[in-house]
DNA sequence: CGTTGGATTGGCT
DNA sequence: GCCAATCCAACGC
């Protein structure tokens, strides 16, 4: 038997992709054969028909890997400090990914803390720019194929714990609740403004004294 | 061509 | 709670 998650499991819809990676394990094997692995915690999904997603406006230099083939890693730089990790979903030419946000460190912590410069287990991989930092992925790893290639991949895991779900992070759509993390598990990332639980409309305030 | 702001984080007021 | 860090895609003129 094969641990590694098959191209088919990348090959549907991000939505029922992302609920389903949680559980698995990320391996990544650093250049000098380090192997780091962690329990995925917490993904949210960008479909093709989705304004939030990179991939809503068509394809560009940065975001072709999305369009590309289903179980690679689209790598992004963003607030010109950090990196994000996905993993590409549907068939090739759609756009659709899981953005890897947060997991359980298993394997590899002290490297991991040398990346991150940081001690605590909870503050390695719990955050897309902090998971990145804490397995070495950057700007190289972008479109490596997580399937057939030696960089990095995702093997079985157990399932435990409920899937809760929830608005995506930094995403003003709450039509879209493609958030999906194990609930109460302590490396999920803190999610800056309050976890993006699915927000209650607020009336107009009352009046003053 | 100039401006804006983002799938974020960590440090400081 | 606020903001700097620091790149670059998207959009407006």
């Amino acid at each position: 038997m094969t641990r590694r998650l098959p191209r088919s499991f990348y090959a549907r819809p991000a939505t029922e992709v992302a609920p389903d990676l949680l559980g698995h394990v990320l391996v990544r094997v650093l250049p000098d054969g380090t192997r780091l692995a962690a329990r995925l915690v917490e993904v949210e999904a960008y479909e093709p028909d989705d304004p939030g997603s990179h991939a809503f406006r068509g394809m560009t230099a940065r975001n072709e890997v999305m369009f590309g083939p289903p179980g690679h890693l689209y790598v992004y730089f963003t607030y010109g400090v950090h990196f994000c990790m996905n993993a590409v979903t549907r068939r090739a030419g759609e756009g659709s990914a899981v953005l890897l946000r947060a997991g359980e460190p298993l394997e590899g912590l002290d490297e991991m803390r040398a990346c991150r410069g940081r001690d605590r287990p909870t503050e390695l991989c719990s955050g897309p720019g902090r998971f990145t930092q804490a397995l070495a992925i950057a700007r190289p790893e972008n479109g490596v194929d997580l399937v057939e290639g030696d960089v990095a991949w995702v093997e079985r895991g157990r399932r435990s714990g409920t899937t809760a779900v929830g608005n995506r992070v930094g995403v003003h759509d709450t039509t879209r609740s493609w958030r999906f993390w194990v609930e109460g598990d302590p490396f999920v990332s803190p999610g800056r403004p309050g976890p993006p639980t699915p927000k209650r409309r607020v009336r107009a305030s009352p009046p003053r004294p």
